[in-house]
DNA sequence: GTTGCCTTGTAAGAATTCGTAAGAATTTGG
DNA sequence: CCAAATTCTTACGAATTCTTACAAGGCAAC
């Protein structure tokens, strides 16, 4: 896969077509080349490798499913088919022969745009997972390796339970989490476990955030409501 | 990726689409799963990893966008929605939380079974055929020939069983794999042999791969949840 | 066939994590 | 300022997991 730019080709014989998915592509980050016919298309393939190919099944100079079978048995690029048809039939020749995602005209650019983050994405992944990484108040936390890493570089494991709470605070800082949204969201089943225990976790938690019980700075509790994360999260 | 019949979960409230959906996958030649509830269905995420998820998002105890990306984080599997909403920003906010494919209700069988085997190509398409040699964290694995090779190109041999280990580390690296998830891809028989032998095959594991048990930096244990392998795979 | 080495599972004691209980501290309302 | 409710923290115990030790089984060499 391309570093930066994804790349994406697209074959479609209308040019107002080519126009708007390269338009709506290229504002969302993407370098688009654009073909009008698929011998074009196909010359252009042997100098470069795309990431993504949305290719129009309604070409005048070629079968366009014949092309997209012999682009998923030779390119590794991942392949959409935009087409007219509608037919289930349709689709499912069009995804058997080797397509990734089938669109249908006439379709939103917004929706071709998340299709194709969603194939790259996934790519990506395989390779290996995103790492997830949470910064705040100058704090990282690594929850793929379960510690804790402050301004100065000191490690503090912290263990699956704490690191639930704090997933849940980093997702939604600044927002006030009731009690229950909390037990709901962690424990699982409903009013099982005791309150304190999510007493005990936070109490954990704030521990090892070197929080000052008498004036806790992240963890805010707010009798009688709930809890409260304040700051600025930005994950990586 | 599990081996002959790849594993589709299934999550939708109404029995009559869990029904059809499994009748058509289970005729395609995958095996099944069904759950009419969140709970239940996270709750089987910890025993098993299924190849695919099928995600309804009008659950009733759970909110569906949430749980999809979780999924998309956690789970190594690929994720479908399926939903009666058919608006493009429902299906664009879908794909954006991390699913890959949205089918839009009333949707054909064959449709989703043809889309599931799109995923799936792609999936086994990347990664390839089983590569025999892995690379990590300064260690070379020979799968083929049973040994273990450190920065210094000092070997060490380990056996089957710590291989079976240590390759489904390898495959799902910086992933929390359950204990249950390991006996059902590694034990095969369910839930009869001691839960022990897991430990002491990991254990003999971590001593062969130098860790110190203090602070493992490869193979993690995440307390009630399971294990969790650290570092960047590279397989030749 | 026997010996010896290697692999694997089992058992038992140690260590870690997490929930519970109980007393202390804090906040709210009057 | 006092009483009641809520929350915090410490200590303890149950559950889970780690490691070491030992025994059973397999395989190769002799």
């Amino acid at each position: 896969m391309s570093a930066a730019q994804p790349h994406v080709a697209i074959l479609d014989d209308e040019p107002e077509i080519r126009r708007m998915l390269s338009d709506a592509l290229e504002e969302a980050g993407f370098r688009t080349t654009s073909y009008g016919r698929a011998t074009e298309f196909e010359a252009a393939l042997k100098r470069t490798a795309p990431d993504v190919c949305l290719v129009d099944l309604g070409l005048p100079d070629r079968d366009g499913l014949a092309l997209v079978h012999r682009l998923a048995l030779e390119s590794g690029a991942a392949i959409i088919i935009i087409s007219g048809r509608a037919q289930v039939q349709d689709r499912v020749t069009g995804l058997e022969l080797g397509a990734d995602d089938y669109i249908i005209k006439p379709f939103d650019p917004a929706e071709v745009v998340a299709r194709i983050r969603a194939r790259l994405r996934k790519h990506r992944a395989d390779a290996g997972p995103a790492a997830q990484i949470a910064h705040f108040a100058g704090w990282r936390a690594y929850f793929d390796r379960y510690i804790l890493v402050d301004a100065a570089g000191t490690e503090t494991p912290f263990s699956h339970a704490e690191g639930e709470v704090l997933r849940l605070f980093l997702d939604a800082p600044n927002r006030l989490i009731s009690r229950a949204q909390m037990q709901e969201s962690l424990g699982g089943a409903a009013g099982e476990s005791f309150d304190r225990a999510m007493d005990v976790r936070i109490s954990r938690l704030r521990t090892k955030l070197g929080e000052d019980p008498k004036n806790p700075r992240l963890i805010k509790t707010i009798y009688g409501a709930g809890y409260i994360f304040l700051g600025e999260v930005r994950w990586a």
